[in-house]
DNA sequence: TTATTGAGTGAGCACTTGTTCACACGATTA
DNA sequence: TAATCGTGTGAACAAGTGCTCACTCAATAA
């Protein structure tokens, strides 16, 4: 006997009610998919850093690229998967443009997070 | 003139108080690499779904497997870096290893972030 | 014991990703 | 105008990643 959601396993542990709020979850792709392209971005040491550091101040790419130590190219490439998904925004003045935090939301996840590994 | 932070740009514009404490938050190196694994764990589609299902209830690895469509053999390597990271707990009953959160964190962190999408 | 089953692991491979390089664009300056 | 500077973009490449396959191990069943 095997569960609806199963041809691999012979058994039928599980709450079938559960399993079906599980299998519903699933339902809404997109969402999910927008979900992890947020995290996968905070997941990478650099773009955190550039996050972290706009998160104390407004600056422009060419500190931010010394700040972190790689070429204003690479902050360049990094801030516009940032400004994408609307973690980050910025204003011209002139030739410079200074991004800073998009929304609170941002720092709230990552405070959140660091709770998290306190424990 | 520059910045001391920069020998690209020959800007000063920045705040110099608010640049050094941005300086600063990158000397706790560890914490900062430990956020962004814990970011990029949740950053994939598949680990995400994973954290999802046993948000709602405690499953085992294959019924995890026939889930998300893969093989259990994926699913017990992607529930091992979730592990490390203490993100999911499991107990053994015999053969069968059931999975579960390990704390609360995880559910918070992904709600405030699913808040911040639907802006 | 012998066979079977759920889970875990290492190798290998296709695919993704973060960086630099070279270049282009727009704004400022001489 | 001509030169310079900060930023943005596409190509290319090294490094990383997630999957399947083959196999092993421990626990259960025959």
């Amino acid at each position: 006997m095997t569960t609806p959601f199963s041809d691999t396993c012979d058994i039928d542990f599980v709450d079938k009610e559960k399993v079906k709020r599980v299998a519903g979850i699933f339902a809404d792709n997109n969402d999910l998919i927008e979900l992890s392209e947020i995290f996968k971005l905070l997941g990478d040491p650099t773009r955190l850093k550039i996050i972290l550091a706009l998160k104390e101040a407004e600056l422009c790419v060419c500190d931010l690229a010394s700040l972190l130590g790689i070429t204003s190219s690479a902050v360049s490439h990094q801030l516009r998967l940032l400004r994408n998904l609307h973690l980050v925004k910025f204003r011209r003045a002139g030739k410079i443009a200074y991004y800073s935090l998009d929304d609170l939301h941002v720092a709230e996840i990552i405070q959140v997070t660091q709770t998290h590994i306190k424990e």
